[in-house]
DNA sequence: ATGAATGCAAAGGTTTTGCACCCCC
DNA sequence: GGGGGTGCAAAACCTTTGCATTCAT
């Protein structure tokens, strides 16, 4: 399982460095050049930021970092080039909180992109961290529920909302 | 697996009747007595349109249906009695839609009311049916992740959206 | 120059809140 | 009559959209 946020006191453990500048560019021109999109600082910015963060973010968070760095943006470009991130496959819809925020999270993009490393969330009520987990029992279980019914699945949420063993009580600062 | 809404042309399996009434008004003016809360004709006639609903509602499908009940109510109110409902324990949250609305269910309400009938859901983005479905064998994997974790969970949702093995294209109504 | 990208503000949608008035005890 | 309940409207939030302006090709 791996942490994100500030892990409530325990070591980040280790996860794929983010994907190297070349390779997200790389299939972001790609993206863009398919859709006739034309290029642009502040969205390359925008994704350079996103991918830096630490894998969980949501809207508000990406605008704070991005004033932060001396980047701001607009509520509308964020919302559109976190759109655009979406399509192109770099970053994906991880959870909704309680409050109704969505999160996102940047995909693995060194293989295919795709549904490879999908995994499931925790999340802690007290100090906001998430916390990812997969397990191959529960999705196989899943699978044949659907199956089972004849229910084709586009995508799913399994989000446990609880307490981390916390040792840390509020640690949100990126 | 128990389906809600219009179960896509399936017939609807079946499952526990309804509380009787007595049972919820009893239980609703418990925890009214209990709160220094007075009575309300309007919370009575809200609460018993929600209970009498199909499992899943929202609140724009509970004021539609006490507008058509001729006992309408407002936005304000609905989402204040619901809060009640769900304080007393003859609903619960069941899941966020993909439009972010919040989708509520009755509890048991028979037994302790509790956590007892655990279940989650299969939402078609077609038809928009709900399906329940409840697996130990995912229950019991996610205690195990939460055990190994030392995560308290507070409460989980695994939401599945797809398509249902739908016979009917778009059904609605109550 | 054509069309996309951005900023700004306004609008959308759900849910909450403030306040005057009404009803229950 | 005191305090909760309700309605109405406004506000709070997150997110989207319209429009004029700027930027890329």
């Amino acid at each position: 399982m791996t942490a994100t946020h500030l892990p409530c006191g325990r070591k980040r453990p280790k996860r794929s460095a983010p994907p190297t500048r070349s390779a997200w560019i790389n299939r972001l021109d790609t993206h863009c050049a398919e859709r006739g999109l034309k290029q642009s600082q502040v969205r390359t910015k925008i994704a350079a930021v996103a991918l830096s963060l630490r894998e969980h973010f949501d809207v508000a968070l990406l605008i704070a970092e991005l004033k932060r760095r001396r980047a701001p943006a607009t509520v509308a470009t964020v919302y559109r080039t976190v759109g655009t991130l979406v399509d192109a496959g770099l970053i994906e819809e991880s959870y909704r909180d309680e409050e109704n925020r969505t999160w996102f999270e940047r995909t693995d993009l060194g293989g295919s992109s795709g549904t490879s490393s999908h995994h499931d969330h925790l999340v802690c009520l007290d100090c906001g961290a998430s916390f990812e987990f997969r397990s191959e029992a529960i999705e196989r279980e899943q699978r044949s529920i659907l199956l089972a019914e004849g229910f084709t699945e586009a995508r799913h949420r399994h989000v446990v909302y609880g307490r981390c063993a916390r040792l840390t009580k509020k640690n949100q600062s990126p």
